[in-house]
RNA sequence: GGGCCGGUAGCUCAGUUGGUUAGAGCACACCCUUGAUAAGGGUGGGGUCGAAAGUUCGAGUCUUUCUCGGCCCA
């Protein structure tokens, strides 16, 4: 007796992906076709989506992170392309800045060479190509996670015409003249004349003068301050003459007391932290005092002192500021603020509108701006100060204190905190702030708490300081006037200057005559060339400018940034300020943040936990595909959670999904044809195709809908249960039987085979942005259209697919179904039965469900050679399992006494 | 230390304006199948919703405090 032809499933996709070795084999596909390229042939003249790539650091190898924002940015540029639009993605590095800097002075230091002897632009042009190599390696690793973009026409910020275009952006500010030149503390070594970077800094002990000084209370809300001292401690004597403002903690307790002794300070009132006062009357000596009042610190609001040394001219107003950094321990609560010499007095005085000066020079000495002190080195000025106050009987106490203080690396010399000149873009000379929080508004944000975070910022934040005393930056190009001290703004000059960059590059700043910059107009010799660098925020910030508006493929504003959450106060935010200052709006219609990539408890990958895990480490174990999944999978609004467990789920799911096309191209054979989904006439299908038509069309709604608000995990678990719920364990697994028994010209059978075929190319696009390396591999399979999946546009389902009606009769069945399959399973527990088709069912149903099991054969839903259907008025649904009586077809393997309709001819065993 | 955000089954996530016994998929356990086979199906167990207090007839949802974690700032 010969075996009876049956249509198993027949495919050459393989149930193991091996996805590591596969993968690159389709990078290779995509190179040979140029699939960048074709991606923009095939949507010339479409409307334009540009997701604006934020420029990585050229630094080191990629990180979870990294692979995290790009793979990200990848989804969503590759879905709306297949949603027709023309979705173009130019991928783009940050070069200039101190850590590669760093990175070059270490390796001279291993070669035993000297910085100082080397040529600035030596030192420049082996920080270019430091970067230039890295950038090499990030492409690479990028294109292998499967990131789609312009790899071969790339920006950088170091390219030429970026630092030209950084230039012109300059000058605009220039010209508009909310650029202007402050003061900023920086750490300088009077020694070297020079600033020092943090990593040039090095802490040892320092013996400094202590003094307690009286500020004289000028007006105060708390009335019982009139006539009293605030008491400050400070181990900087020689900052007192630069002080501008006292800082004191709202949250603290302040105590004013009377001093009782007799001597100079008899009677005197004065005011320190509560919880200081022990240690302030033990160190000044203190024998009898009386408590007058306390309070809190918040009261200290709008009051002003007056400097102590107000008899000898220093006349104006000393006002009392909140700031947190003022603690309990140390000093007596009250804080002395020299903007000049401290970043933490500077950024609270410039909160407040006092601006630093330049108070001291280069060597250390006192500028004109410093009566009294004129000229006197800053660490010779301690005595001098000390005796001023005690003539002004200023002075509680002096002592001296060794403590940890900073020095110079190379010199050993103990350092200072010195406002030198520096170049800032006002936030509110012309609006800046205001223009700001207008884009803002009319941004954007995924997800919406991302509006709140940038705005509080922008509210708060001080003028940008946007100079740095370094080498690899772009040259800030500032001529001063030496006669008047006057900035060139000249438009010609900075067009002049882009020019020559973008022929040459800005090296020449440093080499070549400063002539050559000036053109004819001016004569070099009455400007000084300044040599500060502009602050890396800046280059990054005006891509917008070299990349958006001078790139024909691209438009202005971008459609899209996206990064991470840190870069509220990064690259958002430096853009967002670039672009408001030179076009008055937001280089951005949208931004999307995500958050960090953390281990598998919530915890922040460090070396020292040792629970990083690089995005190599996965690719090899797993695949881009994986990693793809677990992005998509995961709430980038908060922080994202990964560790081997957790792609160890993902990759189940992966198997789930690649199964489920499995099937599908088993049972086309791998002959995938395209219908035309409006043609099909679906009166004529069986209800359980027209269910899945319907299934189809609404997931495409939510898919749409998903898709749209960029909520991806939720998109991804939809489909995810698509595969599982309604297809696997439902609609495959009902139709396996029609599908396998039925003869190939069953109308039934033909009917499936559409349904097959819309499923596979559903899935297929709808998987394409997240699974793009295993939806090409079928695709190559089965495809004889385009060169790639991503070519594809996603489809339009027609209205005629939904139908509300059969889907509500059919969520009745699949609860019938279940009930069933309850009733199964307690036979299959007690072994009576093992497969289901050993069974028949008897179902008893209440008669309001006449309509719902209309037409509907249960046997074939619940996958069981028999069941009858019975009305009654008492119970909803009542099912009875009985063993099958008869006998199994050898072809369908359903047990009957009648011979088998489908195969009467075939043996019955 | 401050600002902002977050903590729902082992995992990834849903939980509308406070309203039944808090859901899904995966994982797990047991069973079936051996014609999707390193696959497929069925059933089932599992949560004091970070902790405590409060508002309320009623809290995963609102308030406060605490705790743990993340980002930014200091």
């Amino acid at each position: 007796m010969s075996k009876v032809q049956i249509n198993l499933p027949k495919t050459t996709f393989s149930m193991k992906a091996n996805l590591p070795t596969r993968e690159p084999e389709i990078l290779e596909l995509w190179k040979k076709i140029d699939l960048y390229k074709e991606l923009r042939n095939s949507r010339k003249g479409a409307e334009k989506f540009v997701l604006h790539d934020g420029p990585p650091y050229a630094n080191g190898n990629i990180h979870m992170g990294t692979a995290l924002n790009k793979i990200l940015k990848d989804i969503i540029v590759k879905f709306h392309q297949m949603d027709g639009k023309d979705s173009v993605y130019v991928p783009g590095w940050d070069c200039h800045g101190l850590p590669i800097e760093w990175k070059i002075e270490e390796q001279y230091k291993k070669n035993k060479k000297n910085k100082n002897e080397v040529p600035i632009v030596e030192f420049r042009k082996e920080c270019r190509s430091f970067a230039e190599k890295w950038i090499g390696v990030h492409k690479e690793q990028f294109k292998r996670l499967g990131v789609v973009g312009d790899w071969e026409n790339y920006y950088s910020t170091m390219s030429y015409d970026a630092e030209a275009q950084i230039v012109r952006e300059l000058g605009k500010f220039l010209k508009e003249g909310s650029l202007y030149r402050g003061f900023k503390p920086v750490l300088w070594s009077t020694v070297e004349k020079t600033a020092l970077a943090d990593a040039e800094v090095e802490y040892q002990d320092h013996k400094s003068d202590t003094i307690y000084v009286n500020f004289p209370v000028k007006s105060s809300n708390i009335k019982e301050l009139e006539n009293s001292n605030i008491v400050i401690w400070t181990t900087t004597p020689w900052t007192i003459p630069a002080n501008k403002a006292l800082a004191y903690n709202e949250s603290l307790d302040y105590l004013l007391i009377q001093i009782n002794d007799n001597g100079e300070f008899k009677d005197k009132k004065i005011v320190i932290a509560e919880s200081l006062l022990e240690t302030v009357i033990k160190d000044c000596e203190i024998q009898k005092y009386k408590n007058l009042k306390s309070f809190k610190g918040k009261d200290f609001k709008n009051t002003i002192c007056n400097h102590p040394f107000l008899d000898l001219g220093y006349d104006y107003d000393i006002p009392m500021l909140e700031a947190r950094f003022v603690t309990i321990e140390q000093g007596t609560g009250i804080v002395h603020c020299a903007p000049s010499h401290g970043p933490d007095d500077f950024n609270l005085c410039i909160n407040n509108g006092i601006k630093a000066i330049e108070t001291v020079d280069g060597d250390g000495k006192y500028t004109k701006n410093v009566s009294l002190f004129e000229g006197i080195h800053i660490f010779k000025a301690n005595p001098i100060v000390i005796e001023k106050l005690k003539e002004q009987k200023k002075l509680l106490k002096n002592g001296e204190l060794v403590h940890s203080y900073p020095h110079s690396w190379r010199s050993k010399a103990p350092l200072v905190h010195r406002a030198t000149p520096q170049w800032f873009i006002s936030m509110d000379s012309h609006k800046l702030r205001k223009k700001a929080l207008k884009a803002i508004d009319e941004t954007t944000f995924y997800p919406s708490k991302g509006k709140e975070r940038l705005k509080s910022m922008i509210e708060t934040r001080p003028d940008w300081c946007v100079s740095r005393q370094r080498v690899w930056g772009v040259p800030l190009p500032i001529f001063v006037n030496k006669k008047t001290k006057e900035i060139l703004v000249d438009e010609d000059v900075f067009e002049t200057i882009a020019q020559i960059y973008e022929k040459e590059g800005s090296d020449c700043w440093f080499s070549d005559d400063p002539q050559k910059f000036l053109g004819k107009k001016y004569k070099s010799e009455d400007f000084e060339k300044l040599s500060d660098i502009v602050e890396v925020w800046f280059d990054s910030g005006s891509t917008h400018s070299f990349v958006l508006e001078k790139r024909k493929d691209l438009k202005w504003p971008a459609s899209m940034y996206l990064e991470g959450s840190d870069q509220h106060r990064g690259w958002f935010h430096s853009s967002l300020l670039q672009s408001c200052g030179t076009r008055g709006k937001a280089p951005f219609e949208s931004i999307l943040s995500h958050g960090f990539v953390v281990d598998g408890k919530g915890l922040k990958m460090s070396k020292s936990l040792g629970n990083v895990i690089a995005p190599e480490d996965i690719l090899k174990k797993y695949g881009a595909d994986i990693l793809r999944i677990w992005v998509a999978s995961s709430n980038y609004a908060e922080d994202l959670r990964i560790d081997y467990s957790i792609l160890d789920q993902h990759s189940e799911s992966y198997r789930k999904i690649r199964n489920t096309f499995r099937y599908l191209l088993g049972n086309l054979n791998d002959n995938f044809e395209e219908k035309k989904m409006e043609d099909i006439d679906i009166d004529q299908l069986p209800e359980l195709e027209q269910f899945m038509l319907h299934k189809i069309y609404s997931l495409n709604i939510k898919f749409n809908k998903y898709f749209r608000d960029y909520d991806f995990h939720n998109l991804y678990k939809e489909l995810l249960n698509f595969c599982t719920v309604d297809l696997s364990s439902f609609y495959f697994d009902i139709r396996k039987d029609v599908l396998y028994c039925d003869s190939k010209d069953s109308e039934k059978r033909k009917s499936t085979l559409i349904l097959l075929n819309i499923i596979l190319n559903s899935l297929l696009k709808w998987f394409a942005p997240i699974l793009s390396f295993t939806t090409e591999e079928i695709y190559q399979l089965i495809s004889k259209k385009n060169k790639s999946i991503h070519l594809e546009n996603f489809l339009d389902f027609p209205k005629k697919f939904e139908n509300e009606k059969i889907e509500r009769k059919w969520e009745e069945l699949i609860k019938i179904r279940d009930i069933c399959n309850i009733s199964i399973e307690e036979k299959r527990a007690s072994k009576e039965i093992g497969s289901s088709l050993e069974a028949e069912l008897q179902i008893k149903l209440n008669k309001k469900f006449e309509q719902v099991v209309n037409g509907i054969d249960l046997a074939e839903l619940c996958i069981t050679s028999k069941a009858e259907v019975y009305f009654d008025d008492q119970a909803d649904v009542d099912v009875v399992t009985k063993k099958s009586s008869g006998k199994k077809c050898s072809v369908c393997w359903k047990i009957r006494i009648d011979p088998c309709e489908r195969h009467p001819k075939c043996q019955i065993i």
